[in-house]
DNA sequence: TGCACTTTGGCAACAGCGTTGCGAAAGTGG
DNA sequence: CCACTTTCGCAACGCTGTTGCCAAAGTGCA
């Protein structure tokens, strides 16, 4: 039912990664092709990727982009709908132009009618609401101990669910093995549930280091063997459908982005190491090279305790440190300078917190952090007073829910960064 | 000759601030009204604006996108040209569709042939370029100790200068009138010694903090009188054109992208004080309340010397105590140590440096900061090699240059961050 | 109960965008 | 001089959002 939003260069466009002959359902059949390490796309220089991209407007791409739009608002108004008018107001459309959208969402099963308001004076405004169930995505939550695979619906909601224990350092053969088992078995359980559409497609959150716009694999941290791994054209000759990888803090933050947080914030996630996800507008900040978010090993005592990246003072080394001493008060603490120099850096709207260790004791991390944020903006004397901290929603799910996100997201118009 | 772009949200925008009644030139005119403190623009909640602005693209807007990007790459371009073709490669668009937008910018004053290529073998290829004298915009960097105004071209050329020594403590009022002053000579110059076009508008540049948005000040650096006072509005009123206020670091930066200082960069300013300019894929970041970029407060070194702004350990604190000692090659390894936590945080392409004390020393400065990052990029095992580190171009009229950049930005279509 | 009024939202005509088909213009090469 | 290639404008077209208009569906007062 849902295609992938249309941007108006599909003239010219790659072919779909490994999206293969489409026999039948192609989920769960034998490898047709296995690509060697170095059979990827195209080699495109990732700098012309990002400096300047075809950014002249098609008909095509307005009328894709303001379909995605109106979606949107239909998603972010949940089940009860909004109004024409409504939808009107906030996209900046004229009510015609949104009757016409609408009418087009209907056609094609995305939306349907969910009652009307009370009547101001006049005819009552017929509400609108998304249909969930017009399109599903996986989302795999890779992490160095287990495997988390989540079958979520246009609302972001979660229809299906599996875990394997795995260990990321069992090789390559029989971590995939895993994964495309679980894959199969949540979408086999979800068809023989109720009725489902063919899937837009499998995100995939591990842990970094990685290339997002290629798909590829660099060291993950503590499984070197990895190197350069194509996870995402394996996984799509494999599947059959469109794969995107990303970090587990990047899908973190998409999932959160998605799911309600507005504007600018960074998601600081404390387990085996620390890491951020950053989200700029909106959009998650990635960086060129799928860098973005390091931050557990920035500086913040010069010369101080040697890390296991090699530097000395990393927040992460003395967090951990801190931690390993039982002295919660001073990790929370030197996690909250950390946090004050990202928020001073980037003017972030609020500072989200997640991750293992962080949920083993969510207290005293909050307020340790946002004591620190508290004082910094005192004394620079910010009019606006400190950067919020709050917990992250979403719990132990919320990477696998996220990465499906990174399917998701683009039906209804986001961007990446 | 050029309009600002149109959005294609006129019928509900707020009046253009301050433009009042066009008597003429209203250049150099008494204040026909004086707004108070409080006679800003409709208090618009800064939340709204930035967690979800209308994002509905219309048959305007898409028109206007179109031809800014089109001039964009004429731009560019330089003054040899590009044909219709590449324009339509580079833009993505068809030719013909190139061909009808380069017609109405012909029509329009803003474009014109260039001569032609050499042939392949059929008809050669008629180059087009951009007519710099068909728009200009002035930029004012208010700068603690001097005032220094540029009339800047299409093209960024500097066509008009002034430079006045000035005391940012002076007053409010012997301030206006001396930034009044210099800009209506500036002016008038440029209208003496040939044929000049309305310009566009106004860019000023100072130290921050201050209110991009709304275009107020907050308390300037040592400058606590200023706290709150609507720059903005009150030029905007006086001077009878849009006014554009900015925070000097920002300045620089966007005229560094506008350059051809192309993806993600951070300029780092050392001079008085420390301070960034961040650019985020093409896009100036500011961060909702225009506090992006405060580099140097980030805290590298805990519980270490008190800095002026209350917090001990800043960046600025150490790397100033460095140059009170005479250690520039410290000072450059405390840079260095600041810049490797905001490229590893945000996966920036380049970090450029200046102001007025690296400027007096410009090479230890730039081995000093290579030296960390490529210290850490190596222990880090990163692929790709350490961020790259220059000196940002430009000189000392650089800040002025890139606030005449505010106004002729939207005009190329680029968007604010 | 009936009528005036308000408000919603679809139908139809329209202007304007990029696209396509086609041909004139302007070169090269034999 | 002619065949060929390449550029680029004109004209028709499909599709977008917009505007004008009117039916539909309520409320509220007489």
């Amino acid at each position: 039912m849902v295609k992938r939003t249309n941007d108006g260069d599909d003239t010219d466009r790659p072919p779909e990664s490994g999206a293969g002959p489409a026999t039948g359902s192609a989920w769960g059949l034998p490898p047709d092709r296995e690509p060697g390490p170095e059979t990827g796309r195209a080699p495109e220089r990732p700098a012309d990727a990002v400096t300047r991209r075809a950014a002249g407007v098609n008909l095509l791409a307005l009328r894709s982009h303001n379909a995605a739009l109106v979606l949107d608002l239909l998603r972010t108004a949940g089940p009860e709908g909004v109004s024409r008018l409504e939808l009107a107001e906030r996209a900046g459309l004229t009510p015609q132009a949104v009757s016409k959208i609408t009418a087009r969402l209907r056609e094609e099963g995305l939306a349907t009618d969910a009652g009307r308001r009370a009547s101001t004076g006049g005819k009552p405004r017929t509400v609108l609401r998304l249909i969930p169930e017009a399109g599903h995505a996986v989302g795999v939550h890779l992490d160095r101990d287990e495997l988390r695979v989540v079958l979520v619906d246009l609302d972001g909601r979660v229809v299906g669910e599996r875990r394997a224990p795995l260990s990321l350092g069992a090789g390559a053969e029989a971590v995939l093995d895993a994964l495309l088992g679980e894959v199969t078995e949540v979408l086999s359980d979800a068809l023989g549930s109720g009725a489902l559409s063919a899937p837009l497609g499998v995100g995939v959150a591990l842990p970094g280091p990685l290339d997002h716009t290629r798909g590829v694999l660099h060291r993950v941290t503590g499984f070197p063997e990895w190197d350069g791994f194509p996870l995402r054209d394996v996984l799509a000759a494999r599947l059959g459908v469109p794969v995107v990888v990303d970090k587990d803090t990047n899908a973190a933050a998409l999932g959160l982005a998605v799911g309600g947080e507005r504007g600018s914030f960074a998601c600081l996630y404390l387990g085996t190491g620390l890491g951020a996800g950053l989200v700029i507008g909106d959009v998650v900040h990635r960086g060129a090279r799928t860098g973005a978010g390091e931050f557990g090993h920035q500086v913040i005592q010069l010369d101080g305790p040697l890390c296991s990246c090699g530097n000395r003072g990393c927040v992460e080394a003395l967090c951990l440190a801190a931690m390993g001493r039982g002295d919660v008060a001073e990790a929370a603490r030197v996690l909250g300078e950390g946090a004050a120099n990202l928020a001073g850096l980037l003017d972030i709207d609020a500072v989200l917190l997640g991750g293992r260790t962080i949920m083993a004791a969510p207290e005293p991390f909050v307020r340790g952090v946002a004591v620190v944020l508290d004082a910094h903006a005192r004394r620079e004397g910010s009019r606006e007073g400190a950067v919020p901290v709050r917990l992250a929603p979403g719990g132990a799910r919320a990477v696998a829910e996220g990465a499906a996100q990174l399917l998701l997201g683009p039906v209804f118009g986001r961007r990446d960064g």
